[in-house]
DNA sequence: ATCGGCTCGCGCAA
DNA sequence: TGCGCGAAGCCGAT
C-alpha cells in the first residue's frame, strides 16, 4: 500500500490488525471515483489483505439545515458514483440516520475489518469522525485525498498568509503533483445485497429546506466536472489573468462546486494546468486553484475558530475592537441583506447572483462580505450574516474556502492591515468607486436586478 | 491616468 | 534584533 500512496497522505487514527471480511471507504468530502487517494488507498490495503472494498457515504435524511440545492447535487453525483463503482466490482451504501448508530451497526453487520476515509479540516466532519472512531475497535486510516500537499505535510502550523505557505507548498510540489494510479476491477467480491436503489425516492424522502431551488445552469457529477474542466483548459483560459476580477466576464472555470463536493480532484485540474505553457493565466489559475485553495484547508484545519470572530488575527480582532462602536451610516437585519434589500444596487446584484445563480463571482464575494461588516451592528453578526448566507445559498458553500474568504473579508485573515477608517479600522475597504473603476457596473447590475 | 503612502508582522539575515 | 517585503485596495496628489 506505501508504494502506491505516500504514507504522509495517510495517517492512522485507529491502529489494529483487519479481522473481518471487507474493507470499508467511508466517504466523507471526496465523493468521486477517480483520482481520489482515499479510494486508491483503501483498495490497495483491501487486495494486500484478499478482502472485499465497499464504499458508505452517510446522511441524516431528517436536517432542515440542509437544501434541495445543495443535497440535489450532491445525491445525483452520488448516483453517478454509485454506478462507476459498481462497474469496478465495488458496491455503494447510503446509510440515512444517525451516524453513531448506523455506521456501528453498518461495520458490525458486514463484519467490516477496516475503515478508510478521506479528510475535511471542518469541525463538523472531524467531530463525527472522532466520535465514530471513539466507539468502534477496527482499524481507522484517515487520507488527505482533497490537498495536493496533504495539509499536515505542508506545514505544521496556521499559515500567516499566501506568502507564507507558497514556498512550502511549491517546494513539495515534485513530491505529490504526480498522475493517479489507475484503479482495478476489484478482484474481491462482495454479495451485493443493494443492487438497485431508488435514487429518485432517496431524493424524494429527504426532509430538507425545498425554498432554495436546484439549479439548471450546472450539471453535478464526475463526468461533468471533466468536461468543464476540458473545456477551460481549451477555450477560455486564455483571458483569465486579466479579466478574472470582472463580474461580467464568463468565461470562468465554474469547478468551485465541484471541488467542494469532491466531483473531481484538485490534483486533476493541477496535472491538467501544468501541462499548458507556463504564461501568466495559467500561473494566475495555478495560484487560486492550489495555493488560495490550500491555504484555506491550513487555516481551518489549524484554527478551530474559523468561522468565528476569535479566529482573526490579532490586529484584526484589535482594530475591529476599536471600532466597534462607530455609527453605521446603514445598518440592515440579516433579513434585509438576504431579500437583496439595501440601498446598494451592485450588492443587491451580487445578492441576487447568489441567490439565483447559486454561485457568485470571486470578485464580489469580497465586495458582499465587507459590506456586510460596514452595515451590521458588529463584527459578530456581520461574521455570522455572511456565513448562513453562503452557506445556505451558493453551491460551494459550506467549505473551507467559503469560511477563509468571508474571514478575509471581514477579518483580515492572510491580509495586511490598510489605512484606518471607520467601522473598519485597519480592515482593507472596498467601495463602490473601485468597482466602478474595474468593471462596467450597470450591466452586472441589469443583469441580475431585473 | 499614474503613483506613492497607508500599516502590520513574518521570516530571514545577522 | 533589525529590516525587507508582501498584497485580489483606497485615496489624494501630481
Amino acid at each position: 500500500m506505501q508504494h502506491i500512496v505516500s504514507p504522509d497522505r495517510l495517517q492512522t487514527v485507529k491502529k489494529g490488525y483487519p479481522k473481518g471480511k471487507a474493507v470499508l471507504y467511508w466517504m466523507l468530502r471526496d465523493k468521486r471515483v477517480q483520482d481520489n487517494w482515499a479510494l486508491i488507498a483503501a483498495q490497495a490495503y483491501a487486495i494486500e489483505h484478499k478482502l472485499p472494498l465497499l464504499v458508505c457515504f452517510h446522511y441524516v435524511g431528517n436536517y432542515p439545515d440542509a437544501n434541495i440545492r445543495q443535497y440535489g447535487f450532491m445525491f445525483r453525483g452520488l448516483r453517478e458514483t454509485d454506478y462507476d463503482l459498481k462497474k469496478l466490482s465495488i458496491p455503494f451504501y447510503l446509510l440515512k440516520g444517525k451516524v453513531l448508530t448506523v455506521l456501528p451497526q453498518f461495520i458490525s453487520n458486514n463484519q467490516i475489518a477496516a475503515i478508510f476515509t478521506d479528510f475535511s479540516p471542518l469541525k463538523v466532519y472531524r467531530k463525527q469522525l472522532q466520535h465514530v472512531v471513539d466507539k468502534i475497535t477496527i482499524p481507522v486510516y484517515q487520507v488527505d485525498a482533497h490537498n495536493i500537499v496533504p495539509v499536515w505535510t505542508t506545514s505544521t502550523k496556521q499559515e500567516y498568509a499566501a506568502y507564507t505557505i507558497r514556498p512550502k507548498i511549491h517546494s513539495k510540489l515534485p513530491d505529490f503533483l504526480t498522475e493517479f494510479p489507475k484503479l482495478k476491477f476489484h478482484p474481491f467480491h462482495w454479495k451485493n445485497n443493494n443492487e438497485n436503489m431508488d435514487w429518485e425516492k432517496v431524493l424524494i424522502d429527504l426532509i430538507i429546506d425545498r425554498s432554495v431551488t436546484e439549479l439548471n445552469w450546472l450539471k453535478p457529477g464526475e463526468k461533468e466536472a471533466k468536461n468543464l474542466l476540458g473545456n477551460f483548459i481549451s477555450n477560455e483560459i486564455a483571458g483569465y489573468s486579466e479579466n478574472r476580477n470582472d463580474p461580467n466576464y464568463s468565461k470562468i472555470s465554474n469547478l468551485s462546486p465541484y471541488l467542494n463536493f469532491g466531483h473531481i480532484s484538485p490534483q486533476r485540474v493541477a496535472l491538467e494546468i501544468v501541462k499548458l505553457p507556463e504564461n501568466e493565466n495559467s500561473k494566475a489559475f495555478f495560484e487560486q486553484l492550489v495555493i488560495r485553495r490550500e491555504l484555506s484547508d491550513n487555516f481551518c484545519y489549524y484554527n478551530s475558530y474559523y468561522d468565528v470572530f476569535e479566529g482573526f488575527p490579532e490586529w484584526g480582532k484589535k482594530t475591529l475592537n476599536e471600532h466597534r462602536n462607530d455609527e453605521r451610516e446603514f445598518v440592515y437585519t440579516p433579513e434585509i441583506f438576504e431579500s437583496a434589500n439595501t440601498h446598494d444596487r451592485l450588492w443587491n446584484a451580487a445578492q441576487k447572483e447568489m441567490t439565483v445563480k447559486g454561485k457568485m463571482h470571486g470578485y464580489m464575494r469580497m465586495y458582499w462580505a465587507k459590506k456586510i461588516l460596514e452595515w451590521s451592528p458588529n463584527p459578530e453578526t456581520a461574521l455570522q450574516t455572511a456565513i448562513e448566507l453562503n452557506d445556505k445559498y451558493e453551491l460551494d458553500g459550506r467549505d473551507p474556502n467559503g469560511y477563509t474568504g468571508i474571514a478575509w473579508s471581514i477579518g483580515g485573515i492572510h491580509d495586511r492591515a490598510w489605512f484606518e477608517r471607520p467601522v473598519f479600522g485597519k480592515i482593507r475597504y472596498m467601495n463602490y468607486n473601485g468597482c466602478k473603476s474595474k468593471f462596467d457596473i450597470k450591466k452586472y447590475i441589469e443583469m441580475y436586478n431585473i
